[in-house]
DNA sequence: CCCCTGCTGTGTGCGTCGTACGCAGAGCTG
DNA sequence: CAGCTCTGCGTACGACGCACACAGCAGGGG
């Protein structure tokens, strides 16, 4: 509706946005910064990696920097623009992808993806407590889409199944961060740290679930799996194995049919 | 620690969620409540269906009951209670199974099961917002568990599978309805609805995608694959079918060997 | 029968949050 | 030097979750 001011870029993005991308100088006619969006972002991402996303609150990061509560506000149009920013910079720029040999490196190269971004979800908790808000639009983000991408140039699939194909490893790599990081935060909050809670759950199930109207369960229960779950990155990897051979499935489906068939469109 | 009040089932769960599983019966002494927990759950619920989790206070949800704020914690002790309860309500019973044949069932079985629950996550999106805090507990989640779990009954895959498969395929649902609604609530958060902030997103990208530095999403971008992004519901199936192969590769691959050989442990 | 006890609802108050608004002063441009 | 713009900051407002204390109802023991 109304034209941005004099430096944007015209992108729509939000002012500090485009300050990520380097463009929108800085204005020269005031008196200089006292703080900058660059330290502003690391303080706060330094509170959420101590204390949680829960913990950052504009009074908390300006009193990390020293400042007052409202001239963060200079800097970042609003607490979202803030989280956005947190995130480009956690998240950081991906690692090089590992020599593109042709063939079936794809999945070598999908899956040093998986566990990097894995990595960095790991180490940032927080990060998935932001909503996300859209497609990727800064830099970091675009970076890793495009490496995803990358990664499945020798596949033989089409724009639409990449994408897809993108958004399914993706997914199930924050799905795997935010489940163990809720885990952690659970154990966290109760005073009483690691496997006794586990033993304390299925000493709950063991009281609740009833081996008539839950025979699976039950029979679950009694194994004992549930007791000395596998190790996280067990898990992670089980799943990814998973994944990879679905995707596998399909790449081959399509490689071995030059002509791309529709694949049945229906669920 | 301290023993629980008198009617306590000893399966140290909050009072309330006792009281969802039937155990705890009410008191007899003081005055008739003039709430009830199933009543306050109602109404939080319908607090979130029309305004997302973030319109659930327990201000607002008492207004809509015409009680006061502070009366509401009778029936729960702490928000996060409420949220529990929630949850079960908006879960709701799992769907019965589709009749049980032997054999290769099991898939239609367990997309069944998936898209069941899609179903409840994208009628309710605000439960996705909630943290997950451990194993379900809550009678509705755990028959939802029990379902999962029936479906895999067939497949020769051990106990520690059996649970990493129902992660896997719950894991997946949850992050594309949470990715559905994180959209859609972008999108109404913004005046113009629909499909004209999607084409600002891929103006957006067009301007910040530099062709030697994002090769891949250039070209991706050409082909206008984002432009027009598949139906959510094609997005899903898409998902689920790479899902549902990646585990129908495991399952054969234990079925082809009847002593069960160890898969490689290592990612 | 009455009072006592355990339960009910609720008003007040505290601390915290995001942020709208407006002011005092800094520093470049004329 | 004047004036404009941009800086940091103090104040204020309306939410929020919830601790706490109090007033009144109902059943049980004397």
């Amino acid at each position: 509706m109304t034209e941005e001011r004099g430096s944007s870029g015209g992108t729509g993005l939000p002012a500090s946005i485009e300050a990520a991308w380097g463009l929108r100088a800085r204005p020269v006619k005031g008196p200089k910064p006292g703080l900058s969006l660059a330290r502003i972002v690391d303080a706060a991402v330094a509170v959420a990696a101590s204390e949680g996303l829960g913990g950052v609150s504009m009074g908390r990061v300006a009193k990390d920097l020293g400042a007052s509560t409202m001239s963060l506000y200079r800097y970042v149009s609003a607490k979202d623009e803030l989280y956005v920013l947190m995130q480009e910079a956690a998240m950081g720029p991906p690692p090089p992808l590992p020599a593109p040999e042709r063939g079936s490196g794809w999945r070598e190269a999908l899956a040093r993806w998986a566990c990097a971004q894995r990595r960095v979800f790991h180490r940032n908790l927080w990060m998935l407590r932001i909503p996300v808000s859209g497609p990727p639009v800064s830099p970091n983000s675009v970076a890793w889409w495009e490496q995803g991408l990358q990664a499945l140039d020798d596949t033989g699939l089409d724009a639409g199944e990449k994408v897809s194909v993108i958004l399914l490893v993706n997914g199930f790599v924050r799905n795997e961060a935010l489940l163990m990081g809720d885990l952690a935060a659970a154990v966290a909050a109760r005073g009483v740290p690691a496997q006794e809670v586990a033993a304390g759950h299925t000493r709950t199930l063991d009281r609740l679930v009833d081996p008539v109207r839950h025979p699976s369960l039950s029979r679950l229960l009694e194994s004992g799996a549930l007791g000395a779950p596998r190790e996280p990155d067990d898990e992670f990897g089980f799943g990814l194995e998973r994944v990879l051979d679905g995707i596998e499935a399909l790449v081959q489906s399509r490689s071995r049919s030059h002509s791309p068939l529709r694949s049945r469109s229906r669920a």
